[in-house]
DNA sequence: AAGGAAGTTGACAAGATGGTCAACTTTCTT
DNA sequence: AAGAAAGTTGACCATCTTGTCAACTTCCTT
């Protein structure tokens, strides 16, 4: 993701990197910089929309600095979203066959909301990308997103056959709690015109998580006694 | 949303405007053909991502024609933005307090899922424009957005009093169904791989409704006789 | 301390992009 | 039929944008 201009592995000694320490970390904490700065211009703009100046300034490196590090606008972007596809299955963990679906499912949403919220820029970009097409997610990272998503599926249907929950698709319910979660950072400013709020606060998200939480497992109706 | 060229209010007689049969038809055509081409790729690339030689290619009129109707990218933009906000509540009418909540819910739900997917374009540059901020969402436009979703919400509390829901936040609810619905469409790739399909269909759809509507009024939990 | 590697930077080139325009054709009105 | 209005178009320009680079400074190793 940034390596041309500077042949690191050129240990001049032998096994252990001779120097290369404060060496590594200009050059970690400038990618770092850079890479802040692109999640930043990318979510909002998108690949095509962003200017590398916008990049440039927003880390306080001279836009020729920046393409020392990366040898284009591209590779800035691919490297952005090579980072936020780590942690896009992060709150899964909850899902699992050996808890108990109402404390598991409630778990994950306010898991969910939570990195959303706290990860506001990269949850944009992730959501720009797709909406784009996901042209530049890798054969990998979208082999890995169908896996996972069909092992906890998986923990769904056991449930189901345990008769904890009801038969339910799975992937579609699990589509549902995607999405539920990620309006509120996504589309934000639609949030805030819906709740009639100007910002949303964490009992925003707190009162976010109890409704999806709860209708998701009681559901709407009046259960007749 | 587009005039300067030619002043047509230019009514020669008097209170009938003279002319103006295929004239219009002419304009009204192409304006159709330059918005309906600026949709889609704006859907893909946002505002600052699209390039005009894209949208006057996928119009098929030379670029110097598009700037014949419209003075700049950004009033194409906006034109395209005014054209959609009309159509964003068309589901809510299902939402009424004379039906029951169940059928309401499942007419909304379906109705919500089928205009997204017949409407793919404009419903991703909704997307897109929300995700960037909103910025260009006319403070008319979200003040009737805000009016609707609070007139609705009203209906589900109704709803809630009668006892034939349960008590929730509606504008939350709200949120739940909007989001899930919409899913489908601008995060379509997500979506195909989730679903482990190649493209959505209509038993796709099918499913999704189903889904969304069982859950969110029956929930998943197993009820204890 | 010296030499080389790593990092910094402003200036620059090549091409893309938004927008203009004058000359032209088509369509309408009378 | 003829003049005027509407519409069409390719060439053009000013600006913006990406990416390069040579000269420079800082840092590391020995």
């Amino acid at each position: 993701m940034a390596e041309e201009p500077k042949t690191n592995n050129v240990t001049s000694g032998r096994g252990v990197p001779s120097h290369a320490v404060s060496d590594e970390r200009i050059r970690a904490r400038n990618v770092l910089k850079i890479l802040t700065a692109a999640v930043e211009v990318f979510s909002r703009k998108g690949l095509d929309g962003a200017r590398i100046v916008e990049i440039a300034k927003a880390s306080g490196l001279p836009k020729g600095n920046v393409y020392y590090y990366f040898s284009s606008k591209e590779e800035i972007y691919n490297a952005t979203i090579d980072r936020l596809i780590h942690s896009w299955d992060e709150a899964f963990r909850h899902i699992s066959a050996d808890r108990e679906p109402a404390e598991a499912i409630e778990a994950y949403v306010r898991a969910k909301l939570e990195h959303a919220r706290g990860n506001a820029a990269e949850t944009r970009l992730f959501a720009n990308e797709i909406l784009q097409g996901a042209e530049h997610l890798s054969l990998e990272a979208r082999e890995h997103m169908r896996r996972v998503t069909a092992e906890k599926a998986g923990v769904l249907d056991g449930w189901a056959e345990a008769r904890k929950i009801v038969r339910v698709d799975a992937r579609h319910l699990f589509i549902l709690l995607w999405s539920a979660t990620q309006f509120y950072v996504e589309f934000e400013a639609l949030a805030c015109d819906a709740l009639d709020v100007r910002q949303l606060r964490t009992a925003d998200y707190d009162l976010a998580a109890k409704t999806i939480t709860n209708t998701v497992l009681n559901g709407l109706l009046v259960r007749p006694e």
